[in-house]
DNA sequence: CTTGTATGATACAGACTGTATCATATGGCA
DNA sequence: TGCCATATGATACAGTCTGTATCATACAAG
């Protein structure tokens, strides 16, 4: 059943996400589907936690700062531009009127990046960058730019622009010298 | 009608905007409801035009650029906390599956901010900002962590935030000296 | 063999959709 | 004044979806 909702919402959007539309996509009676979900937004929930995981790489201990950087914010972007990206824009939409959404959503949000601020804390610790950076704006700002392109623009996010952005905000020669 | 559609709207959720609910908050025969908007969608369509302006305060020309920017993206953030952030997020989410908000919210987003690139623009010229620094790009990390902030974490964006975010962006002393 | 538990089948009232038809009002124009 | 176009109102209809309820059936554990 959750594999039929999945496909409707990813199909034709949240409100496909129909008890009566389940039901018989997943051959089974209508009664059935509402024991499970008492309602939309419950089934709703469940599909949106489910697919909660934004799989991002790991990259290797060994590497300078910046590439870590770049390859972490490059899976991320790649995981944007999946099936992940459909189910945050759904969930955006449906957080401002639906408190539990917006809790569900907060979690992901900033759960998924907490591999990034580990990283960059590293990056402090070993002298990389200077303490007296704000490591949680320092986070804010490298993925931003990846939701806005994603959410916003509704562009692909190529290597190009991360590296860009990664280059950019950790190493830039803003100000004429 | 629209003022109906609209309370509807930012009370209740896209779900809620119905030709039967509107007809009666306007107090309007159903029919001329129909006959108006075909469908839910042209409804909405034009429900997130007419709120499409996020108000920008123009910063004074004489002020630092620093300042300037900071003064825009305040005003930004304000617009983002109200009304706009609301409609903004509804777009998100329809934009997934309906090509037209898609078109309405790429121009949303990139009309929005062309004030802030007019802004660094002439910070280029005027030689406070290194010419080669990549200015769309830049507007995209100027805007992203506030669009991060309203719509994912769904925090309010305090005037400490925004200044933390302009002196980190354009004058950051990352490295360890 | 019995007792839960999950499911299926079906019914019902109600909201919402989209289309259609016919009547009514209103304002402009000859 | 009389005519006409346009907008609206009232109503109907078939269809989808909602949420609840009831009764029957299958199946597994005790």
């Amino acid at each position: 059943m959750l594999e039929a909702a999945d496909r409707l919402l990813s199909e034709h959007g949240p409100s496909a996400v129909t008890h009566l539309r389940i039901a018989a996509e997943a051959g089974v009676s209508r009664a059935t589907v509402y024991r499970h979900w008492p309602d939309r937004g419950s089934i709703l929930l469940d599909l949106l936690r489910r697919s909660t995981e934004l799989q991002v790489t790991t990259p290797p201990r060994e590497v300078e700062l910046a590439t870590g950087v770049t390859i972490l914010l490059r899976s991320f972007a790649a995981a944007l531009s999946g099936e992940g990206g459909r189910t945050l824009a759904a969930m955006v939409g449906l957080a401002e009127w639906d408190e539990d959404v917006a809790a569900a959503l907060r979690q992901m949000a900033t759960i998924g990046p907490g591999m990034l601020e580990e990283l960059l804390r590293r990056g402090v610790t070993e002298g990389e960058l200077n303490p007296s950076v704000d490591v949680s704006l320092l986070v804010d700002r490298l993925i931003g730019p990846l939701y806005l392109r994603r959410l916003l623009y509704r562009d692909p996010i190529d290597d190009d622009v991360v590296e860009r952005l990664v280059a950019a905000t950790l190493a830039p020669p803003l100000r004429p010298t």
